[in-house]
RNA sequence: GGGGGCGUAGCUCAGUUGGUUAGAGCGCCGGCCUGUCACGCCGGAGGUCGCGGGUUCGAGUCCCGUCGCUCCCGCCA
């Protein structure tokens, strides 16, 4: 019934109304929650997670995990349009390394033998376009044993696509598609496809890192002619060793000396020996290093920087990936600190041209920059400039999802796999199936990985992506709400041949 | 494996330089209130201060160890 006028009340949806009540049967008892269930109260995770089916009840986490359901349909809808295979692949299977740890399942049926969880359905979709299933897509759920963050769980699900007799072009647009309806269903205000394109190597040049965040400035800028004869050691013995400086210039700040020392820390957690700091004056510079350097040298540097009276710079000396490293990290430090990043702005684009190896030094190898089954392009006697067939999506600095084209010709797999340090024999006992697979023709094929997880809690503007899993396990990859992993029954441990620990 | 932050009531937190019976808000329990809607008022219960050890006349506070949570590096797309 209506509510008398007196006692309407505007702040609430149901303040226009009363409900009379004729009979009441109460369903089922409840008691007291353990934390507050009726608004957005930070309570610690770790209850939450434990009465997860409470947590559930949250306003919060009902609009993502509503919000995760209709970008997957999304996703699945524009895909089946373009005559798409949703196909499943197993989940019990051999490993089919992407470089994580595999999480193994003991097999009864072979005591000592183990099934793997799969990384990812790679070499599954592969065998799908060789089976001439032309265009397949599965929401695959993916494992993988290593240590969790706020965007890695030890179990994630991802849009996997792949489609045969395509190119670079046929993939990225029908991800665009896919992923344009997507942000369009939910108002996310991303610009429409086509999006931007930026090689590895220019990703790498300007923002230090292969997944830039272009929604801000404070870009690199590389010293090494300003400072090539320089007469300070730090410089003048990374160049000579062939390292590169790089700086940034952060803008007119003051900081004091305690923030000049805490990004110095971070400079150093990502790799780098120390951090230049430098306060541009109107003659000169103030900083720790100054005396060192030349006057023409500073000014080289100062315009370098393109710096200003009052500006902050920031410079890094090393070899040229803890260089992007430590700037990078630096670059999204100060959007933070400085409140840089536009609200309500997002920004996406390819990164696409991945080199194909790197040296690993270490190893004393070459390591496939994607997986082994990227398909390179360039010289293959020559792999350092080798570049890779692929594309990395990203949005707001975060990557979202990756592809490539892959390898469709036996004889340049078994030559990377060469490259890579797998010998004939090794690569016949781990992918001999694949291998033998190759031999009868496989089409021209490519494919794409999108992280839904990522995807969602981009859209859903949340923390992590433990807030868009119903059911996600805590940052030590525990399960708070089962109690998983725990112990077993000595009876189940011997019916699969394991000795208890 | 490494670094940072955190751990005090059911929940969120405060606890000064070590000093009596460890506090607040919300929640919970009881009472009052026939127009409330984050109701209000009165009263009450509830705490191994994560755990173990040490220093001290005395430890929530200091030291060592340990466990858990979380962020990051390593690792991992």
């Amino acid at each position: 019934t209506r509510r008398d006028p007196k006692n309407v009340n505007p702040n609430l949806a149901t303040g226009e109304i009363e409900l009379a009540v004729s009979e009441l049967e109460i369903l089922s008892d409840a008691e007291t929650p353990p934390f507050p269930v009726d608004n957005g109260a930070d309570v610690d995770e770790i209850i939450r997670l434990r009465h997860r089916s409470l947590d559930l009840r949250r306003a919060q986490l009902q609009r993502t995990i509503a919000l995760r359901h209709r970008a997957i349909a999304t996703m699945r809808e524009v895909l089946n349009e373009r005559d798409f295979l949703e196909i499943e692949t197993p989940y019990l299977t051999r490993s089919t390394p992407e470089g994580a740890r595999d999480y193994l399942v003991p097999a009864r049926i072979q005591p000592g033998s183990f099934y793997a969880l799969p990384q990812s359905p790679q070499l599954f979709k592969q065998l799908l376009m060789i089976g001439g299933m032309e265009r397949y897509y599965q929401i695959a759920r993916c494992f993988r044993d290593e240590d969790t963050r706020a965007d890695r769980q030890p179990e994630f699900t991802q849009l996997d696509v792949e489609m045969a007799f395509v190119e670079e072009d046929d993939v990225i647009d029908c991800m665009e598609a896919v992923m344009g309806a997507v942000f369009e269903r939910e108002g996310f205000d991303v610009p429409a496809p086509p999006w931007p394109r930026m090689t590895f190597a220019e990703a790498v040049s300007r923002y230090g890192i292969d997944r830039p965040d272009t929604r801000f400035g404070l870009e690199l800028h590389d010293l090494g002619e300003a400072v090539a004869s320089s007469e300070f050691k730090v410089f003048a013995d990374v160049i000579a060793s062939g390292g590169v400086v790089r700086g940034i210039n952060a803008g007119a700040h003051e900081l004091p000396r305690s923030d000049l020392e805490a990004l110095t820390e971070l400079a150093k957690q990502h790799g780098a020996k120390g951090l230049v700091w430098a306060f541009v004056q109107d003659e000169g510079w103030r900083s720790p290093i100054a005396k060192f350097l030349g006057e023409g040298e500073i000014a080289a540097v100062t315009a370098r920087l393109d710096a200003k009276p009052g500006d902050l710079l920031l410079i890094v000396a090393d070899e040229l990936t803890t260089v992007g490293q430590a700037l990078s990290a630096l670059r999204m430090e100060l959007a933070r600190r400085f409140d840089l990043i536009p609200t309500g702005r997002h920004d996406i684009l390819w990164v696409v041209e991945f080199p194909a190896f790197f040296w690993d030094a270490e190893a004393q190898r070459w390591d496939a920059a994607h997986h082994p089954f990227t398909a390179p392009s360039g010289d293959l006697n020559d792999p350092a400039s080798l570049s890779s067939r692929t594309y990395d999506l990203v949005l707001d600095g975060a990557e979202i999802g990756g592809g490539s084209i892959r390898i469709n010709r036996l004889d340049v797999q078994q030559r990377v796999f060469e490259l890579l340090g797998i010998g004939p024999e090794e690569a016949k006992a781990r992918f001999g199936f694949f291998l033998d697979a190759l031999r009868y023709g496989a089409p021209p094929h490519g494919g794409i990985a999108m992280g839904i997880d990522r995807i969602v809690t981009a859209l859903a503007g949340v923390e992590s992506i433990r807030d868009t899993i119903a059911f996600p396990k805590a940052a030590s990859g525990a399960d708070p709400l089962t109690a998983a992993p725990a112990p077993v029954d000595p009876a189940q441990m011997r019916e699969l041949g394991l000795r208890p620990a």
